[in-house]
DNA sequence: AAGTGGTCTAGACCACACG
DNA sequence: GTGTGGTCTAGACCACTTC
């Protein structure tokens, strides 16, 4: 195999094997090698040193140095692959993460004022008068709630949902004052799956009157189903003025995170 | 020291500590611990063993055990405490991870054909002729590229793209005639962080034009901007007919994923 | 003072993929 | 076979928090 001068310098470059002393040892490494690879010290197909070699560059245990690159593995900065090595990959990215905030939240980080009112409470049936929830069998008992939520007065969020009183009986004794369904539910009704569903729609008479909006304007709908043990908790349909709401959220690479504008 | 049954269930915390043998030892500990919180034999706020006792329970290392517990800390279902120990969350979560697949991957996925069309594509100078982006200076090259993403022929997905002409001069070079935009910049230029925002609009007249969509429909709009160590690379504009495309994401804590009607 | 998690090391065996 | 990562153990010291 020959290397041109370019390819020379790439493999004698890395020589930057040095850490910041800030935090762990495991942190400090994984640091040092996502800059190299930032940086362009290691390109896309590259291969890392092996983790005996990085044991001695790093003067780290090989534990150590495993920690350290299987975090960037976990964020697909690196492929690993018994005897191929660890390369650096193709940084395609088929997925990103974004994070949904509970809407008292997203409120009150605004440093406005958050308020709900519980709008509607009923008892239901699956299937009757025209509320359908195709996860739960029917007939099934369900309760209905419509919830809206305001910042500063002005309505940000109605929610609607539904909650399986088959696995979550004891909600019928909560009566909402000081806390909104959704917080309650989630800090008292284990889940181990979620699904979510977001979408465009146009209001209609009824949503605009709630809302306090044009007919015809934009709404940002989010759906939740929440699942516990394949069982069907809740589902809501969280239904946002287009104008007055919008999701924002922001990612670094943990070590990189700059200020950034918009 | 060892406790019967009985003195046991008086502690609320119920023996259950028995591995599937599926997998690496830290996942089966993970699995079973996480199934305990799930079925409520560990209940919110209550105290797992120590790592000690964990350790003499599972017949594993602490290493081994504090891998296992580390991954249930990093998913919150439970808060580790020097001294306190570790407790079970009050699951209340005030944040949800969502995933956004790119756009051709969500068409491939339903088994659509996925085909695009690259509409414009121009040099710009921030500030002038409308074009504006506050991340980059004034004044400021950029590459404008208007892509449409279609499934078996209908549109699904508009793009409006700046790329910044002084972190990605290459871009130049390239026609994208095989890869989209998109991908070829996630492929090519890496980047440190990322900003989502997610809202609602109503379709304009161009708008309903290019997607063939009644003007006033509702539409989805994802922007996502990308930063290289603090300097903007590129802002997408994703604009999505409400009718035909809506983002589905589902998460499940590992080892208890179900399938999920709708 | 003492219990708990946070981290690190040294050493080991194994599974997998490539030659 | 051989090199690579995947995992595990035993032991250790430290930092933090509560007692």
């Amino acid at each position: 195999m020959t290397l041109n001068a370019r390819d020379r310098s790439r493999q004698n470059a890395p020589d930057d094997f040095t850490l910041d002393g800030d935090g762990p040892l495991f942190r400090q490494i994984e640091r040092a090698i996502t800059g190299m690879i930032l940086r362009g010290q290691y390109k896309t197909g590259d291969r890392l040193p092996s983790e005996a070699d990085l044991t001695a560059k790093f003067g780290a245990s090989r534990q150590t140095i495993n920690k350290a690159i299987t975090e960037l593995a976990k964020r697909e900065l690196v492929a690993r692959n018994r005897r191929a090595g660890t390369i650096v990959s193709a940084r395609f990215q088929e997925s990103f993460q974004v994070q949904l905030h509970d809407i008292s939240e997203v409120v009150l980080t605004r440093g406005d004022l958050y308020e709900f009112r519980i709008l509607k409470r009923a008892r239901a049936i699956n299937g009757e008068n025209g509320m359908t929830w195709t996860a739960i069998p029917n007939g099934g008992a369900m309760l209905y709630l419509e919830v809206l939520h305001l910042a500063n007065g002005a309505p940000v969020q109605l929610e609607r949902r539904l909650v399986n009183l088959a696995a979550v009986p004891w909600i019928e004794k909560e009566d909402f004052s000081d806390t909104p369904p959704a917080k309650w539910l989630l800090a008292n009704i284990p889940w181990s799956s979620v699904r979510h569903q977001l979408r465009a729609t146009t209001a209609d008479n009824e949503l605009a009157g709630i809302l306090g909006i044009a007919v015809g304007a934009a709404c940002l709908v989010v759906e939740r189903q929440t699942f516990h043990l394949a069982a069907p908790i809740t589902r809501s349909r969280m239904t946002h003025p287009g104008d007055r709401f919008q999701i924002d959220s922001l990612f670094a690479l943990s070590g990189f995170e700059n200020a950034e504008q918009d």
